[in-house]
DNA sequence: TATATATGTTAGCATCGGCTAACTTTTGAG
DNA sequence: CTCAAAAGTTAGCCGATGCTAACATATATA
């Protein structure tokens, strides 16, 4: 097949190249919001154990603005993923593994807020960026972030 | 009705503003995932239109790792939404809307980009990252990221 | 120009994560 | 101890965004 068609693709291998990299990041992309969902569960149930003792399905609605069987559903699911243990009508549990993945989330939830703090961003738009944004970034970032962090506190 | 209940609610003034904030933020989020998709598209045609003369499905398709059916689908949807223009078995045109949306993504892709870049991360994790986390950055924090690339940049 | 191949669309299905309405269970106040 | 109200669940719906299989159209080359 011969190279550099006007409609037969396959315009050079550079570009070849560039179009997978770019689908990989969009897979990488899609992929995280199938995580989010279960990581921002596992993350509030996670503070409010901490804050309320336990974790009910009325607080976590409230707190992720979804109505209450839209988090029965999505609790049922965490179950069969293996992330949290409940029986029915009662409070939620995390199993070890869920609880693993609540501390990863909390430590980065709290070095992007950090960081975003320190370039002088208000905290109401830190919170609510973070939110967003943590589910996108890579342990390498991450690692930058907290670089950032550790220098500004340093010059206090 | 007292406070301060076990199981009744209502714990405080305070950790009910708490869980508004939060939920308005988890709102925002959701908000952000709907626009996603027609930002994505319209950011990847007015790139391929640059580069190559035209968009069509076939490379919106690899360069999203998806398959054209799923294109197709999205460009009507796209289409009715008034952000692209576009005639069966043809190449598809960014209205003047969707080169306006097309434009704001890109001049925000970019400053993510080279925000990333110049906390000292490679290319590859900064375009993957930026992919992500582009969709969640509020007008406040993609300010105070274009100042510190500017500052960047004046230090020579 | 005829036709094989590349491109595009349609139809039909699945999953995810929202919702409302209606029902069950638990809890606490009287 | 009873029973009303709060909390939780179930059933059934919807829209978004993926997929495959089958079909339609366009294109380029023999």
């Amino acid at each position: 097949m011969t190279k550099l068609q006007i409609h037969g693709r396959e315009a050079s291998d550079a570009s070849d190249r560039d179009a997978k990299a770019q689908a990989e990041g969009f897979a990488t992309v899609r992929q995280a919001h199938e995580s989010e969902m279960a990581e921002d569960y596992v993350e509030l149930i996670a503070e409010l154990i901490e804050i309320q003792g336990e974790a009910r399905p009325v607080d976590i609605a409230e707190r992720l603005g979804v109505k209450p069987p839209t988090v029965t559903k999505n609790i049922s699911r965490l179950k069969e993923a293996g992330l949290v243990s409940r029986e029915r009508y009662r409070a939620i549990f995390l199993t070890p593994e869920g609880q693993k993945l609540a501390e990863a989330c909390r430590r980065r939830h709290r070095i992007v807020v950090a960081f975003l703090l320190s370039l002088g961003i208000d905290e109401e738009t830190a919170e609510r960026d973070a939110e967003g944004i943590e589910h996108h970034v890579s342990e390498t970032t991450l690692e930058a972030f907290e670089a950032v962090v550790t220098r500004a506190h340093e010059k206090h």
